[in-house]
This record gives C-alpha cells, sequence and structure tokens, in this order.
DNA sequence: AGGGGAACCCGTACGC
DNA sequence: TGCGTACGGGTTCCCC
C-alpha cells in the first residue's frame, strides 16, 4: 500500500530512468483505471510527448510531459508503476492496465490487479486545483511542531484519524500513522485537540524520521507493494507495531494490541507505553 | 461546514 | 471439494 515513502520511491526510480524519454505508443487494456480522461484522448495527449520529470506529491507518482500535462497516478492499494527493459518473464505484467512504449524500446506499465488505482492526466491549471486540495508535504521545513499543533487543535477527531486526512497532511496511511504514534507515545485514540504543544513537537519529529528511514528502506512491503523494477521494499522488517498485533512490545515487552474501534481501520498499539 | 456512509474493485479468507 | 459470499483498503462523492 503505497503510502509516502512508496510512492516516493517509486518517482525517484522513474525520474532515473525514463526523465527524457518520448512515448512513442500508448496501449490502455482497462479504461476504468482512467479518471477525467477517456482512452482517446489520453492516447492523443501522450503520444510524442517527452518525459521530463517524476516526482511525488502526497502519495500520488506525477510525471511531467513537455506538452505541459501531468500523468497523475495514485496506486492506491495494489497500483505498481512498473519498467518493462524486456527482462520481465513471469506474471508481473499480467495485471498491466496501461502501456506506454518508449523510444528507447522499453515501456511503462501501470499494472494494478484490483484496480481501485486511478491514472489521471491534467494541464497545468487543473493539477494546481487538485494538488491546492491537499495537505502540507511532511516533510517540508514548513512542516513546524506549531503547524502540527495548530492542525491537531482545529478537529474534533481522534489525532490518529487526523494524521491520515490528506486534506490536512499529504502521504501519511494507515501504516505511518501506527508507527509515527508509537513513537511518539501518543495513544491514536486521543483527541487531536488534547494533544500539547511538547507532544506535537515530538509526533512532528517522529512522523519525519520515520517517513525519512522508510525512504531509506525503499518503502514498505506488506502485501503488495513493488518498485518500478518489481522489487519490494525492507521497511517491513523495521515496523515496531503495524502488523505486529498480539507480539511484544520492542520498548516495554508488553504485549500490542490490535482494534478497529477507532477509525474503522486497523490500529495497533502498545496500551502501556501510549498516553 | 464538517462528518458519515457508499461506491469503486477483485483476491483472499471463510462458511456451508 | 466446490461454490458462494463477506471483507479490506484510500479516496471521492453525495447527503445530512
Amino acid at each position: 500500500m503505497p503510502e509516502l515513502p512508496e510512492t516516493e520511491t517509486i518517482a525517484r526510480d522513474l525520474d532515473g530512468a525514463i526523465s527524457g524519454r518520448k512515448i512513442k505508443k500508448v496501449s490502455v487494456r482497462k479504461r476504468d483505471v482512467l479518471r477525467g480522461v477517456s482512452s482517446r484522448s489520453l492516447a492523443k495527449r501522450l503520444q510524442d510527448a517527452t518525459i521530463v520529470r517524476s516526482w511525488r506529491r502526497a502519495k500520488l507518482v506525477v510525471i511531467d510531459l513537455d506538452t505541459g500535462d501531468r500523468l497523475v497516478v495514485q496506486p492506491r492499494f495494489t497500483g505498481a508503476l512498473l519498467i518493462d527493459d524486456g527482462n520481465f518473464r513471469g506474471a508481473e505484467l499480467d495485471y498491466s492496465t496501461l502501456r506506454l512504449e518508449l523510444d528507447d524500446g522499453r515501456a511503462l506499465h501501470y499494472a494494478d490487479v484490483r484496480r481501485l488505482g486511478t491514472v489521471a492526466l491534467m494541464n497545468a491549471d487543473r493539477f494546481a486545483e487538485y494538488s491546492a486540495k491537499l495537505g502540507i508535504e511532511p516533510l517540508d521545513r514548513s512542516f513546524t511542531a506549531a503547524h502540527l499543533s495548530a492542525v491537531l487543535r482545529a478537529t474534533s477527531q481522534p489525532v490518529k484519524k487526523v494524521l491520515m486526512e490528506q486534506r490536512k497532511i499529504a502521504g501519511i496511511g494507515n501504516i505511518y500513522a501506527n508507527e509515527a504514534l508509537w513513537r511518539a507515545r501518543i495513544d491514536p485514540s486521543r483527541l487531536a485537540a488534547s494533544i500539547s504543544v511538547e507532544e506535537a513537537s515530538l509526533l512532528r519529529e517522529s512522523i519525519v524520521n520515520v517517513l525519512r528511514e522508510a525512504i531509506a528502506a525503499r518503502g514498505t512491503s506488506f502485501r503488495d507493494y513493488r518498485d518500478a523494477r518489481g522489487e519490494r521494499g525492507s521497511f517491513v522488517e523495521k515496523l515496531d507495531v503495524y502488523g505486529r498485533g498480539g507480539l511484544p512490545c520492542r520498548r516495554c515487552g508488553s504485549k500490542l494490541v490490535s482494534t478497529h474501534a477507532i477509525d474503522g481501520r486497523s490500529t495497533t498499539m502498545c496500551v502501556r507505553c501510549q498516553h
């Protein structure tokens, strides 16, 4: 499930691998992943466009084209951007929904088993409008303790839910929300407005550190996530709480508890360490 | 306005 | 064993 670190890994890989390449041919195999653009229009606007760069915003991979259009990919759970340089042999491309043939013989695929992921093509204005609705990037300098504290105070929701709200803070999903709260020793069910400035400062640090460490490990492959080469990220070995319900807390040894009661999503925490 | 709930999709897990 | 069904999961959209 690509969150910020996984999406960042994909975008960096693509940036190094396909910048400067021209798109020679576009094939849409499953049109239901497309948003706001028809197969025909997508093919027309991508044909002969040159890829300028690839980068990340929130949990989106953004591929800038020399035409001014941006290809905006949201992998959700099972989506993957895969570069086929002729080495894929097995089932890697079974779930390809979109194939962009490049001028050097390679092809960029958007593959997605469950197809809850989406692919959109936006012009500059449309992208600006869309991006403006997303919250602050947690790895930006402007994501200060004061900023986080203000976000938390302005809502009546539990803190964990707020961390995952893309309109408030962009890029954090269930895995990293769980991890950051454990690191900051904060109970995920606590009302965000009750978090003190000191706690917000520690939480900000925990968020930034866990995201940076996960990027360094090329992300968390809990189930489906694969990078642009089809490989897994190794941060799953470093997770302290997510997926570790019933196992001992790495800090105090007491048994970690899993619940769905907070936001309908699976939350794992240490009831002894997190208050 | 802000929050709750449905829809999107299909592999996997589970029940009969 | 084989079939049918419920479930999960992030975001968007609709409705209250």
